[in-house]
DNA sequence: GGCCTTACCGACAAAAATGTCAATAGAGCG
DNA sequence: CGCTCTATTGACATTTTTGTCGGTAAGGCC
């Protein structure tokens, strides 16, 4: 009598890394990057270690690949959030709070940081992918004067939005202001200086 | 015939603590907190990894004492710069500037995120002891009209350091901005808020 | 049905890192 | 000088984690 082995899966290689990946997600909000060990995503997954690795080569893969799925993520949320507004500045406002929430509420920002502190920062090429679509729609939609500030605009929009996401709830505390306070003045911020960018 | 051994070192323990924390500064400019391995410090420190473990319990004390030591240094500086500067404005732009410096330039932004995304962000007490010391600084010399506003906006000043000097760098680059161009940017966001608030 | 590609897996190897423990040796002090 | 305190140490145990390897099986294709 044989022992009883749960029937494999086989997946197509997308559906295997969707999986995998969708599970890496889970762990990112719940523990933060630094639990994204390879035993824990494969358990996660409900897949062997091996199988992990097959599909990303190493843990740092799948930890790059994960940022790459959310940036991905964001863009296209941004681009429908564009469309839903007539107005430059409620769609930068909009856009905005879509950034903060993606590097913050969903843990963007942590999973930032620790690319940033691994060194594995430079492979983050995704964010300047989309940072190029997203200016190319402003450009578009919004035809603004100066290419450069729209750069310059965005530089500030998503450094704030990594800031805020990752430190911004222990600081507020830290500091005794309510915990979303930070987010509030930092979007504020940023309205204000597009409204002078677009009224003057 | 004995083997010769190099002569212990017996220092105070104040003495052996800075010579360690001495050691890991280094170890946090070249390499990142994540660098700041027990082997490595106690290397760096010239004794041995007991040592180490004698004097802070745990790696993470070494780590949490960094931070308290870095914090400290900032604040002394920061009355200092406080004392050469009549004016408000002044004042409050070189404080801003010795806080970009130590968290940008001398790593301590580096060394946050890393307590933060490994949970002990909690113990950096430290950084409320000092906000509370800079904030009564101010309103001795100020004598702001509101005490949350001044809070409020240590609260950006701190989390906007914090994020510029850990991923400025990177999403310059990234963006394809010059290096410094989000530190200046942010600089003078800060200004240009207090100059409202104290102008109007 | 038979074959081939490859997604998948268990077992294992190996490295890296932290922390424990008992022993050693400076340095102050009577 | 001899005693005591404790900073210091080497050796070691343990844990954690990544990655390799050879074999297994699912599903497409002829």
């Amino acid at each position: 009598m044989s022992i009883e082995r749960p029937a494999r899966i086989r997946r197509s290689p997308e559906a295997a890394r969707e999986n995998i990946l969708a599970a890496c997600e889970a762990i990112l909000l719940e523990k933060g990057p630094q639990a994204l060990k390879l035993a824990d995503v494969a358990a996660g997954a409900g897949v062997a270690n091996a199988t992990v690795l097959h599909h990303f080569g190493s843990i740092d893969g799948v930890q790059t690949a994960l940022m790459t799925r959310m940036i991905r993520q964001l863009v296209q949320r941004i681009a429908v959030d564009f469309g839903q507004h007539q107005d430059t500045v409620g769609r930068v406002g909009a856009g905005a709070r879509a950034l903060f929430d993606a590097f913050g509420t969903r843990g963007g920002a942590r999973l930032a940081a620790w690319l940033e502190l691994t060194g594995e920062a430079r492979r983050m090429t995704a964010i300047r992918q989309a940072v190029q679509e997203v200016a190319a729609l402003r450009m578009q939609l919004d035809s603004p004067v100066d290419e450069t500030a729209v750069q310059d605009f965005m530089l500030v929009c998503v450094t704030m939005a990594l800031g805020v996401g990752l430190f911004g709830e222990t600081m507020a505390e830290l500091l005794g202001r309510p915990p979303e306070r930070i987010r509030e003045i930092a979007l504020d911020l940023i309205e204000a200086r597009i409204r002078q960018e677009t009224g003057g």
